[in-house]
RNA sequence: GCCGGUGUAGCUCAGGGGUAGAGCGUUUCCUUGGUAAGGAAGAGGUCAUGGGUUCAAUUCCCAUCAUUGGCUCCA
């Protein structure tokens, strides 16, 4: 016999071989149907594999992210098996599952899989699903592995096997489909009900450039039908809050082919709206001791040098502006910090001037390959929320905190609160890519773990991800459609101060290197307000919202009051306007509900005669009769209440 | 940049080898209406651009541009 611990503690007697499907059984036959998969002391196996020892078991449904890792994995083995009965061809590579769903990478030699292509490997996938085929692993020696996939001529597989120790080789058979597979399956293929390939894409052999391209295909599937159409619904939704949809609904920004791809034009209710988030920050950075400062969109080709930027990145990045003086070469900025730099050698500081905080809303432009660019999260032209901070070593701890508590400020002023951070250094390996002293980076490095565990910030630590210039803590939000955004990120630099030989004079009367932080509480106004739209979607807050209050006068014989209130309104720096079209109130209402304004005011008769407004709320409905100034005072209130003071 | 998809009225989209359609919006007129769509009439398109095939192309083919889902990249 031997004894399971499950996962609440309590510990089972069962005979030796008995299988994780046993044990689900034994705790009811309901969840033993639903149970796809096992962890066996920390090993993800088979609700098949025979428990040949003492241990802990967990058993795994599709509500549990492991179960629903092993159902698309396996999915995605039935996906390769229907894509080599339709090309039979194909060599396949890597099928994982991700967050939502798995994918195949498939070389399809000259044969190309497109949209239309879709229904026919869904149908194929189903019937195999059909005939509930189990998934069996068996352990091959290396030497068997190699030849059976150098039989097929397929190199990525033999590639995959040649890096693995011979002994810890499987695949996996259902059907008459084997893969070089490392184990996690569902019992059958049976419990697959409902599949959909949602893409294909172009996706390198291990991710590298130079190899060969693959065919990515994407798919999904469930074990319930509903749960499928409940998924694509979920996804329509999503995409209703897509901020490109509602920045064109809302008319905040757009785009012309004849400015150029990627160059955002802001209309005039986006450019208020940015305006009020710019004024936002400039009283907060106020009260933290920034000053503003202005520089031009470029700068001489020799202040990239001193940077650094032109050896990094000049040539594939950014091209000169010549002009008409022989030799002469400028570029278009891609960042402030030089220009910052300058600044501050404008003039010589004494430690006691320190810290100096220059802040800008600084316009950049940045070549990004024309496939990356989205929206407004991805860019070529767009305006950081830059400012640099110019401390002693010593001061350094506290400035990073400080930038951490505005980061924090910031967030919550507008409701943010599903944000990571992500504390990014260097790789392992520390490559020459990075410029700099071991010494200074590693001090870096230690005052943003340092300043991130004492805000108790919830981060991850990523290697390899520093900027070339220093460490960085970054604040990462999803989209609608979960896909993960940077915005707000602080950066320690000590290699700036360096090239621009930036120095302050200290207590002992000599001179030293100040450090540098560069930060961006908003990371740039275009992605700040590509994510916010889609948290909100569209319903900002009410201090920042394009229109506060929308005046609907009954007929247009209450025209002339509602101008009257529209003043007042006004008077109190609240933002209206009047629908004064020849239609019915219950139209006006509807179109504002539509149009998200937060409130309507319905103006007629018995308004007009007492000096009121009839209230209504977007999305609440009517919240009854107010006079105008206890109106103003009410909304005066409401947007104190929901933006706190920094 | 690479692999797929898409580009038709201001917006959302249908259509299809014989030079175009709907809904919404817009304009004009009627209606002056009290908490989510009042009625009527009209205007509006070189079917992204440039080539090719064809008697004929918005439709098929190719290229370009833009856009879109990924990949790679990201100061």
């Amino acid at each position: 016999m031997i004894q399971i611990t499950l996962p609440d503690g309590s510990i089972k007697e069962f005979h030796r071989g008995a299988t994780p499907m046993d044990v689900a059984i034994s705790i009811s036959e309901g969840f033993a149907r639903n149970v796809i998969s096992a962890k066996f002391n920390d090993i993800t196996i088979e609700s098949s594999t025979p428990l040949m020892e003492n241990g802990s078991l967990t058993l795994f449904t599709f509500n549990d992210v492991e179960g629903k890792k092993t159902f698309w994995h396996s999915s995605a083995h039935v996906l390769a098996q229907a894509i080599t009965s339709i090309y039979p061809n194909v060599k396949l590579t890597i099928g994982p599952a991700i967050e939502n769903g798995y994918y195949y990478d498939v070389d399809l030699g000259d044969e190309v899989i497109s949209d239309k292509d879709f229904k026919d490997i869904e149908q194929k996938m189903l019937e195999l699903a059909r005939g509930k085929h189990e998934f069996k692993m068996r352990e091959v020696s290396k030497e068997d592995a190699l030849n059976f996939y150098k039989s097929q001529n397929n190199q990525y597989k033999v590639e995959l096997i040649e890096n693995l120790t011979d002994g810890e080789i499987t695949f996996c058979d259902h059907s008459d489909f084997t893969d070089l597979c490392r184990g996690g399956h569902i019992p059958n293929t049976g419990i697959i009900k409902a599949v959909k390939v949602m893409s294909v894409a172009g996706a390198y052999w291990r991710g590298d450039e130079k190899n060969n391209q693959l065919t990515r295909v994407y798919g999904i599937s469930f074990p319930k039908q509903k749960m499928l159409t409940e998924y694509l619904e979920l996804l329509e939704e999503a995409k209703k809050r897509d901020h490109r949809k509602l920045g064109k609904e809302l008319e905040l920004f757009a785009f012309s082919a004849k400015v150029g791809q990627g160059l955002p034009l802001w209309l005039p209710k986006g450019a208020a709206l940015r305006e009020r988030l710019e004024n936002f920050l400039k009283k907060a950075q106020k009260k933290a001791g920034y000053e503003m400062v202005i520089t031009p969109h470029i700068g001489q080709k020799e202040l990239y040098v001193t940077s650094g930027h032109y050896e990094k990145y000049g040539e594939d990045s950014f091209q000169p502006i010549h002009t008409p003086k022989e030799g002469e070469e400028f570029f278009l900025k891609p960042m402030n910090c030089p220009h910052h730099c300058e600044i501050y050698n404008n003039k010589p500081y004494s430690y006691k001037e320190l810290p100096k905080r220059f802040a800008e809303f600084g316009t950049v432009y940045r070549y990004e390959q024309s496939g990356e660019l989205h929206g407004l999260t991805r860019v070529r032209g767009f305006t950081q929320d830059d400012a640099h901070i110019f401390c002693t070593p010593d001061q350094l701890d506290k400035e990073f905190k400080d930038v951490i508590d505005l980061v924090l400020y910031v967030f919550k002023s507008l409701s943010f609160e599903n944000f990571t951070a992500q504390v990014s250094l260097r790789s392992k390996e520390k490559s020459e890519k990075y410029i700099g002293s071991d010494e200074n980076w590693e001090k870096a490095e230690t005052a943003i773990i340092n300043a991130a565990k004492e805000k108790g910030l919830d981060y991850v630590v990523e290697y390899g991800e520093a900027a070339f210039y220093g460490p960085k803590l970054d604040f990462m939000v999803k989209d609608a459609l979960g896909r993960s955004w940077q915005l707000g990120t602080i950066q320690v630099d000590y290699n700036l101060p360096e090239r621009f030989d930036l120095n302050y004079k200290g207590a002992d009367n000599k001179l030293h290197r100040p450090v540098m932080i560069h930060r961006a509480p908003f990371g740039s106004m275009e992605r700040f307000i590509a994510v916010l739209l889609e948290h909100t979607a569209g319903k900002f807050p009410l201090w920042l919202t394009p229109e506060q209050v929308i005046i609907l006068p009954i007929s247009d014989k209450y025209q002339k009051y509602a101008e009257n209130v529209l003043c007042l309104l006004e008077n109190s720096e609240i933002r209206a306007l009047i629908d004064d079209r020849s239609e019915k109130t219950g139209r006006k209402i509807r179109d504002a509900e539509l149009n998200k304004i937060p409130f309507m005011l319905i103006v007629g008769e018995q308004e007009e005669e007492n000096g009121t407004v009839s209230v209504r709320k977007q999305g609440e409905g009517d919240m009854g009769t107010l006079t105008i100034n206890e109106f103003t005072s009410f909304i005066t209130k409401e947007i104190s209440s929901t933006l706190e003071q920094f």
